[in-house]
DNA sequence: TCTGGGGTCCTAGGACCC
DNA sequence: TCTGGGGTCCTAGGACCC
């Protein structure tokens, strides 16, 4: 019996909503330079390279998720396309105020990623929900600034759909509820497969071999032969789109599994000693961020590449190391880091990205130690590190730092656009 | 010159054990 | 020619998402 099978017993009827910020890097930027409303913004990757958040005058003139920059550059001039680099500090805040302003609405919401949220609306009257939306749409316009659309329907993958017709049609008032059957069939029967949350190019080309190309095709195609194809995940979209819910809304946000930092340098990089300066830094943000959910680190993995876009001698290697005890220390992970680098590292290539992946992660609450380790060194580790994290809290990311960071970080990456943090750092505060 | 970064889940296959 | 069978654990790779 597999796990999203229906249940006749139960049969309980759930309403979810997803708010979704409409371009909401763009919007952030938008809330504090109200000359950009009506024109066409862009918000690039780190070093500037694509485009990740557009506006609908940006995408009405071509310009596509992921188009890198120097590709648009004549899009860009004739349109007078208005370009940011990303600053995550504003947006991660802006997130976190539109998330605060949903909560007051329910405490039954999972926050889904920067910009969106599923919000479970069961219990509510069904004639009263797409007024309700509207008003949650509208208190969040008000209290953050940010524009957003609402997709209702008894799963959260209509719900996503329901999300996606929501931004397309004008006239919906940004708010699209899908919770009856034919509005369901209608809205199904006219969106392609590959639209479906969960269904990727690969899966839709698999699917159209054997002539489901819609929705709703999906929806009615046989489930077995559907997993045969698409494996579990796929027999829960279809599922889904049943009405059947299988996605349950997650309000707890688990540890994370892995933590990676990596990131395109500014500039190539052919030394070894900068290498070991940028993979330092890598680790101090992962250790960061290891240390914030309160856990262990027991694997360790680097690697390194050269530009696969260009057609230059190419070289990529990884390589990982186990640390015998986990740990959460920057220094100690730094260590194992470098050792690693030092084995995988090829003189003689122009280097352009490179990486950490913290993995076998474990709560920090109850660690295990080896026979031979030294648990006072564990826990002078531990305290040091809690101290340089409140007092970079306090005054600033890498006030304190472990000497092999460096100084300069030539090869850090570009940020040529980037607006200040208006509402993060007290120097940046809008003055009026 | 210039092409993002950070995640999750699932499956197959190998190593290993009894 | 025939060469056990079943279980667990781990890892790599695929696919997808925002």
């Amino acid at each position: 019996m597999h796990q999203c099978d229906p249940q006749p017993a139960i049969n309980r009827e759930h309403v979810f909503a997803l708010v979704d910020g409409n371009s909401f890097y763009c919007s952030c930027e938008r809330v504090f330079h109200p000359s950009l409303i009506g024109q066409p913004v862009i918000v690039l990757s780190n070093n500037d390279g694509c485009a990740i958040s557009r506006t609908d005058e940006a995408k009405a003139l071509g310009i596509k998720m992921g188009d890198p920059l120097h590709l648009i550059k004549h899009i860009v001039a004739r349109h007078r396309v208005r370009v940011f680099s990303s600053n995550y500090a504003l947006y991660g805040d802006m997130s976190a105020r539109m998330m605060h302003t949903l909560a007051q609405f329910t405490p039954h919401m999972q926050v889904y990623s920067i910009d969106e949220a599923f919000v479970s609306l069961d219990g509510f009257a069904r004639d009263g929900l797409t007024e309700y939306a509207r008003t949650i749409r509208a208190v969040v316009r008000r209290d953050t600034g940010i524009p957003t659309c609402v997709g209702i329907a008894p799963t959260k993958v209509l719900a996503k759909v329901a999300n996606r017709v929501a931004k397309r049609r004008t006239g919906s008032g940004g708010v699209l509820n899908m919770c009856d059957a034919a509005t369901q069939d209608e809205i199904l029967d006219s969106l392609p497969v590959e639209d479906v949350w969960g269904i990727g190019a690969r899966s839709a080309a698999t699917l159209g071999t054997h002539g489901v190309r819609t929705a709703k095709q999906l929806r009615d195609h046989d489930l077995d032969h559907t997993q045969r194809l698409l494996t579990i995940v796929g027999r829960r979209i279809a599922m889904e789109l049943r009405g059947q819910s299988c996605l349950p809304l997650q309000m707890i946000q688990e540890a994370r599994k892995q933590i990676i930092s990596s990131k395109s340098f500014g500039r190539p990089v052919r030394e070894l000693d900068e290498m070991l300066e940028a993979v330092a830094n890598y680790v101090t943000r992962a250790a960061e961020k290891l240390r914030g959910q309160h856990s262990l680190c027991h694997h360790v993995t680097v690697f390194v590449q050269t530009n696969r876009f260009q057609n230059v001698p190419q070289y990529y290697n990884s390589g990982a190391a186990t640390l015998a005890t986990g740990t959460a220390s920057t220094v100690r992970i730094i260590q194992a880091a470098h050792q690693v680098l030092r084995g995988i590292f090829r003189a003689g290539f122009k280097y352009t990205k490179a990486g950490v992946m913290l993995a076998d992660i474990r709560p920090a609450s109850a660690p295990q130690f080896s026979l031979f380790d030294d648990q006072q060194a564990h826990a002078r580790d531990a305290t040091l590190a809690r101290t340089v994290d409140a007092i970079n809290t306090r005054m600033g990311r890498d006030t304190l730092k472990v000497a092999t960071c460096g100084t300069t970080q030539a090869w850090g990456m570009n940020a040529k656009m980037r607006t200040p943090c208006y509402t993060t750092r007290w120097q940046d505060l809008l003055r009026v």
